[in-house]
DNA sequence: ATTGAAACGGAGAATGTCTCCGATTATATC
DNA sequence: GATATAATCGGAGACATTCTCCGTTTCAAT
């Protein structure tokens, strides 16, 4: 079933010879692995690698799609849980580890939204729609601020994974990171203009 | 002054016309602007420029040195602040006005800190260090909470600067990113380490 | 004006992306 | 099994970028 579309043996075994050596060679290299020698390493020759997957991100987002498997698992997970904060945060730290599953990879996911024609453009978009799904969730509930939206929520996790990798040279680790987002470095409560209108709940210290 | 121990006039203006012409590629290209094309259209061979430039690290560095000292002027304004919490988010701005300079600014800025010989780590260690003198103040007064580190912090502002380039694609806005940065996506409160801490907790059976 | 050293600049090596097209090979058909 | 044909392969090579080497030029001290 991973290439259901392709009529001939060759063709098949080498796409997956290919998808085998690019999940390595990100694994190893980060999204900027040459991909002349991931066709190398398939044994497969460059213009086969490029007939298979026109561009580099075509070849990630396929990589890409087991960990999606993964990731709409955790999805369910959260999904599954009483309160919607506590799902909403959970399907945060699970996006953060999709996104960090390459070095590098929040970079060509960002720059994917922008230009329509990337085959990751899709799944960034669906991200944001599960996203504010489980926003929507919280913020009924009470447990999400108002102010914060689905884009602006993806956004952040997108730039916690572009510098989780580094953590340990920094000395500090990913679950402070995630933690800042998810409760601000600030004590204070946000000045929230959406508050006052939906809610009446003014009851604060 | 700005290049003080070069001897020769035609090598001191070399210099400047390269900062010159890099200045404006790096505003209009981001970082990964080509410096054979830096060298070029400042007039002088790609020689010249390495010569002077050994690295992209050396002359981003050197570019960024008016914008720095925009920034330390800004932190001297936020240290006029009255409130400890108000500073601290007066200097994150600031910080991510610093590092969306340039497009792309984020990502050498945080390699940096890994490999020591790059020029912009001592402005990354810089940097951390101020981020830590406004966070420990507003600790102090209890305006940041007690979890945080400033190197945490400091990444956090440049995981949002990551994304402020595109928030505008997303349908959001720089300020929103900030402000679940300074106050999180969550009502809630944070875990407070310093409390006991309850473990060896089995969740499920 | 002479001269030694500093600086210049461009050819080119190394690396990586991506394309073109003649050679190869799988599969349907007989 | 042999043949035909169309899909697939693979690598040479065009192009871009980084960075170096070294013969030539230019400065400035005398």
């Amino acid at each position: 079933m991973p290439s259901p579309a392709i009529k001939r043996a060759d063709a098949r075994r080498n796409r997956g010879l290919i998808l085998d050596a690019a999940k390595t060679a990100f694994a190893r290299d980060g999204v900027d692995a040459s991909l002349d020698e991931i066709a190398r390493s398939a044994g497969v020759g460059p213009g086969t690698l490029y007939r298979h997957f026109p561009t580099r991100e075509h070849l990630l987002c396929e990589v890409l799609h087991e960990r999606q498997a993964v990731l709409l698992a955790r999805r369910d997970e959260a999904l599954a849980m009483p309160g919607a904060g506590e799902a909403l945060r959970a399907w945060m730290t699970a996006l953060g580890g999709y996104l960090g599953a390459f070095n590098g990879l929040p970079q060509p996911f960002i720059d994917a939204f922008e230009a329509q024609t990337s085959p990751l453009a899709v799944t960034c978009r669906t991200l944001i729609t599960i996203t504010g799904e489980f926003l929507s969730r919280a913020q009924a509930e009470g447990a999400a601020r108002q102010s914060v939206s689905a884009p602006a929520l993806f956004l952040s996790a997108v730039g916690a994974a572009f510098v989780e990798d580094k953590v340990a040279d920094y000395g500090t680790t990913p679950e402070l990171i995630e933690e800042i987002q998810a409760f601000g470095y600030l004590t204070g409560k946000a000045p929230d203009p959406s508050r006052s209108i939906h809610k009446a709940g003014a009851s604060h210290d």
